[in-house]
DNA sequence: GGGTGTGAATGAATTCACAGCC
DNA sequence: GGCTGTGAATTCATTCACACCC
């Protein structure tokens, strides 16, 4: 039986950078040191990381890029709560890996600038719907994926199976739309709105507010 | 002389956040438990926070809602860097504290859409500009500061005193446009782009990417 | 020399525990 | 009873230190 792997959320961001960079590097090869110059992380503290993941291809000279990238990979796209979770749709987007499906509630300006961005491409991620109560909004606006009156919410995510959802609401639906998708079976928000959202405790949430990164740049 | 105080970045964050709440609490009081029933954090670390900043009002039935949030108010709006900081213009908004200046670097749909929604109203930020290598984009926009063409970041930003901007840009454009902002003087960047930012140690940047946040949902 | 892998040591953040108050 | 204020205890994250490898 596989070991499952338990990441800290610390170590679970960095990989996803990590993937970033990677993806951009040219080069064959690239070590702890390289990477801590592109990201200010210390050295040790990649390859600590590294360890946790299991990935102990390096050699002295540094780490196969392409290698190291497949191991990230797929430790990002498998977590443990998914190994019981069969019953998802199996899309065979970024080589065969469980994709997890996401929604954005809210088309209004910012919910419509995620739409032409190609977001969650070589991803786990993809996106499946995109809701508003405003009916025109929903007509004139392309996509790459289907949108949808926000009456059909409750019914399109049981469907397409979606697990997680990006708010993009104006501040004062924030609640009610929460309330909204949580009802339909949504287990995680990346909440872009400035509002604290209230939701139960096995409801995740990841506030994306511009307001808090402003107070850390400080 | 005042004690100065230096701040935890979890705290910083969690006290943005209790802002919020604070703002559309209708009851004259709040407890740490109600807190932590909107929020998740336990009730203890709310005390800890609030015992970190020093403000010991509360009695057995809870804070005033009104004294925290001026309490909050006051320790956010300005921290220990501030202190040395004379120069900065003071503006007069949000009871004559110091406030941060901010541009937006990249009006697409992104950038675009953060100007409408009022995002630093009651807050220590005030976005000062707006840039974009689109003169297009420049002239046609509407917003409640001034949008100018990106040749004239460097003049703008050092005649403004802006020290912090929200990197909207698309992301072949990211690396450039970081080395511009941080030539111009720019101290801390909020990076709504998918690119690990390559910055010197003094710059601080914290990344909005809704990748990121989505793998921490799952 | 410069690199990795790994546990131990340090440093931070959170939670606990409990006295004191209303 | 339910609340705050506070230090200590615990848990979590990062850094150090060093053996080993090329």
């Amino acid at each position: 039986m596989n070991t499952v792997i338990k990441l800290p959320d610390s170590t679970r961001i960095r990989l996803v950078q990590l993937r970033q960079i990677l993806k951009n590097w040219t080069e064959q090869k690239i070590t702890s040191v390289a990477i801590s110059e592109s990201t200010g992380w210390k050295s040790s503290l990649i390859r600590h990381d590294l360890w946790l993941i299991g990935f102990n291809k390096g050699v002295s000279n540094g780490y196969n890029t392409k290698e190291l990238l497949t191991a990230i990979n797929k430790v990002l796209g498998l977590k443990e709560s998914d190994v019981a979770y069969t019953e998802n749709t199996v899309d065979s987007e970024s080589s065969g890996n469980l994709c997890k499906n996401v929604c954005i509630a809210g088309l209004g300006r910012l919910g419509a600038a995620l739409l032409d961005q190609n977001l969650t491409e070589d991803s786990p991620f993809l996106i499946k719907a995109g809701f508003d109560s405003n009916l025109n909004r929903v007509e004139v606006l392309r996509s790459t994926f289907p949108l949808y009156p926000a009456s059909e919410m409750q019914f399109v995510i049981k469907k397409e199976k979606i697990e997680y959802a990006i708010l993009a609401v104006p501040d004062k639906d924030a609640a009610t739309m929460t309330e909204r998708l949580i009802k339909a079976g949504i287990k995680g928000i990346v909440n872009m709105t400035n509002v604290v959202l209230k939701v139960p405790k096995n409801i995740k949430v990841e506030n994306l507010s511009i307001l808090n990164s402003l107070n850390l740049v400080i």
